[in-house]
DNA sequence: TTGAAAGCGCTAACAG
DNA sequence: CTGTTAGCGCTTTCAA
C-alpha cells in the first residue's frame, strides 16, 4: 500500500492539468500561508508588495488556476450566466442576429472573467429556468428577444434572481434592459437618404405584434414627418415571413413604384434585392434599398447594402456591466437603456 | 444575537431558490440519512423501493435540486461541455449553419443532463483553452470548424481532456469526430437531378483549402461519373467570398450557359438566386439551382431550394455521446463517425 | 500584515 | 440495505 491517507487510484480520466498543484502548493513555494495566496488571487488586501510578487511568481511557475467548482462553493459566486437562446425554428428570420449577440456576449462577459453558459426551453416553459436557479448553475440571467411582458421575466424577478433583458420591458418588471432606439435608427436612415435627394419613399417592415416593428415603422413616420414629407396610405407594406416576396413583388409592380425602399431588417432587404433584380431594376441604381441590423448578412448584398447597423458590442457590454451590478448589489434602481445606432454607408442606396 | 452558531447577514443578493432547503432537510422530512438522498438522487443502488418514495416525495415537496458547486467539488464532475464558438467575422459563411448547429448541441447535451457553455479564442489563441481545463470548469470540450491537423485538437490530446470534432482529424489525431458526407452528399444530389432529367451540369463551390468544399466538389465529379457523364474542364467553379457574385455572372453569361447549377451551399445558392434574376433567368424554371446545409435559410428562398440537408440533430446527439463516452471511460478507440446527408427537395431544382 | 480554524453542500468509502 | 465518517479545494472569519 501506499503511505497517503487514501490510496485512490485514479482510473476514470477527469479534466485535470497535466500535474496537479493546488493553493497549498503555491503557498508552500511562495513561503506563505494559503490564505495569502487567496488574497492575491483575488487581490483583496492584507499583503505587501514583496509577498504579492512571491505569490505571482509561484502561481506561474505552477501553472495554477483555483478550481472552479470549490470556489464557488465557497464563495457562492459561479462566474456564470446563463443566456436563454431563442429556439431554433420560432424566429428563424432572427438568426442573423442571433450569432452576432451570442458572440458580443460572451466576448463582454469575459472582459469581465465571466463564462456564458447556453441553455433553451420550449415557449412559456420555465422549467429549465427554475433547474438552473436551484442548482446555483449561474449567478444571473440573459434575455433576448424578449416581450414587452415577458414571463421568463416575471419568473425571475420573483424569484429575486438578477437578470438582464435584451429588450425593453414593461413598467411593471425590472427595467434591467437595454434597448436598440428603433424610431431613431430609422428615422436617421430617412435623413440620410433625403440628405442624398431622395423623396420617393416606400417602407417594407414585419407586420408581426413585437414592438420593434412597431417602432421602425413609426421611426420612418417620424423621419418622413421632421422632413417636410408626408407618406402615403399605401406607402407602407406590411409583411410576414411568408408572404415576402409576393409583397414586394406587388410593390415593386405598381404603376407609380417607389423609387427608394426603406425595409425593417436585412433580411426583408435582401429580398426586395433579389426581386428588384427580378424586375429588372438595379439596387443602388434604379432602386434605392436599405436595411435594419447591420449583421454579416450585407457580405451577402451586391452592391453593399446601406443599412442601419446594431451595435451589438455597446449592447452586450451594457447587459453585462449590469447583469453584475444586479449580482453584486441587488436590485438596481435605474431606467432602461437605449442605445443608439448607426448608419452603415454600402451603396445600395 | 441570534442563536445560530454563526450570524450571517446575507446583504447581497445570490442565486438562490426562495426557501433553501439541503440534502439534510430532504433526508431529515423523508426519515433517512442524507447519504440514501444522495443515493436516490443519483440512482444508485443501495434503498427499497418505499424508501425512494419517500425521498422523492420530499425532494418533491420541498422543490429540491442539488448544488452544482457542491456536487462538482465532490465527484469532479462539472456536468458542463464548452462549446469553442468560431469566431465572428472570421468566417461569416458559416454563420448560417453555426446558430442551428449550437441549438442542436444544447438539444443533444441536454438530453444528458449537461450543459453548454460557449467560449471563444483569436484564432491559434489556446490561453481560453488553457484557462478552462485548469480551473476545471467543463468535463470536456467540443470543437467545431476543424481543421484536419486542428492546433486545438492537438492541445487538448496532449493534455488528456476528452473533447469530441466537428469535422474530421488527421490520424495522428484522436478519431473523436463526427463528420457530414460532403462528397457523398453532393453526389446523391447528382443522382437526384439525373432522375429528373438534368443532363447540363455546372458547380459552383469555395476554391479554399477546407478539406468539405474540396470533398464536396469531388462528389460532383462523383456523381457525375457513377451517372455517365463527364464534366469539362470548364463546369467547375471555385469562388470566394469576394468574387461570389461576378463569378457566377460570369458562368451563366456564357454562350452555352448550363441549365442545371449544382453549389456548395445555401449561401452560394443565394447568390446564384440573384444573378439568375439578374440575367432574367427563374431559377426552377429556366435554371436549375441546389444548395448545401439545408439551414434556415432557405426561408428566404423563392422558389424554395432544393438542398442536401446537413442532419444537425443526429451529428450533435453523436458528438455529445462520444464525449461522455471519453470523459466516464478515457480515450475511446474507434474511427470516426461519417454521418449522411439527406436531400430536401424544394422547386429549385 | 499574516496565520489558523471552520465549513460551503455534497458524494465516496466503508462500517453496520 | 442503511448510516457514519471524512474530505473535495477553496474562501470566510477571526485571532495573532
Amino acid at each position: 500500500m501506499t503511505g497517503g491517507p487514501v490510496d485512490r487510484r485514479d482510473g476514470t480520466r477527469l479534466l485535470r492539468s497535466p500535474r496537479r498543484s493546488g493553493i497549498v502548493e503555491v503557498a508552500r513555494m511562495a513561503g506563505v500561508s494559503r490564505q495569502t495566496v487567496s488574497n492575491v488571487i483575488n487581490d483583496r488586501a492584507g499583503y505587501n508588495e514583496a509577498t504579492r510578487k512571491r505569490v505571482e511568481k509561484a502561481i506561474k511557475a505552477l501553472g495554477y488556476r483555483p478550481d472552479r467548482a470549490a470556489r464557488s462553493l465557497r464563495s457562492r459566486r459561479t462566474m456564470q450566466l446563463a443566456y436563454h437562446v431563442p429556439l431554433e425554428d420560432l424566429d428563424p428570420l432572427n438568426h442573423p442576429f442571433a450569432v452576432g449577440f451570442l458572440q458580443a456576449l460572451i466576448l463582454a462577459a469575459d472582459a469581465k472573467r465571466y463564462h456564458i453558459l447556453t441553455f433553451t426551453a420550449a415557449p412559456n416553459e420555465l422549467g429549465p429556468f427554475e433547474d438552473l436557479v436551484a442548482m446555483r448553475v449561474a449567478d444571473g440571467f440573459v434575455l433576448s428577444n424578449s416581450a414587452v411582458d415577458d414571463p421568463r421575466a416575471k419568473f425571475l424577478a420573483e424569484r429575486h434572481v438578477p437578470f438582464v433583458c435584451m429588450g425593453r420591458l414593461a413598467p411593471h418588471l425590472p427595467q434591467s434592459w437595454v434597448d436598440v432606439d428603433n424610431a431613431g435608427g430609422v428615422a436617421s436612415m430617412v435623413d440620410y437618404l433625403v440628405k442624398q435627394g431622395h423623396t420617393d419613399f416606400a417602407y417594407v417592415g414585419y407586420g408581426g405584434a413585437n414592438y420593434w416593428d412597431i417602432e421602425r415603422e413609426e421611426g420612418f413616420r417620424l423621419g418622413l414627418h421632421r422632413n417636410g414629407i408626408s407618406p402615403t396610405a399605401r406607402s407602407i407594406v406590411r409583411v410576414n415571413g411568408g408572404d415576402l416576396h409576393s409583397s414586394i413583388s406587388r410593390l415593386l409592380q405598381r404603376p407609380a413604384r417607389p423609387r427608394t425602399v426603406v425595409t425593417g431588417s436585412d433580411l426583408i432587404a435582401s429580398v426586395a434585392f433579389g426581386v428588384a433584380y427580378m424586375c429588372g431594376l438595379a439596387p443602388g441604381r434604379d432602386l434605392a434599398i436599405t436595411g435594419f441590423d447591420g449583421t454579416w448578412l450585407h457580405n451577402l448584398f451586391e452592391p453593399p447594402l446601406t443599412t442601419v447597423r446594431i451595435p451589438l458590442a455597446a449592447i452586450a457590454t451594457a447587459l453585462v456591466v449590469r447583469c453584475l451590478e444586479e449580482i453584486e448589489d441587488g436590485p438596481v434602481e435605474r431606467p432602461g437603456l437605449i442605445v443608439p445606432t448607426e448608419i452603415f454607408a454600402g451603396s445600395s442606396a
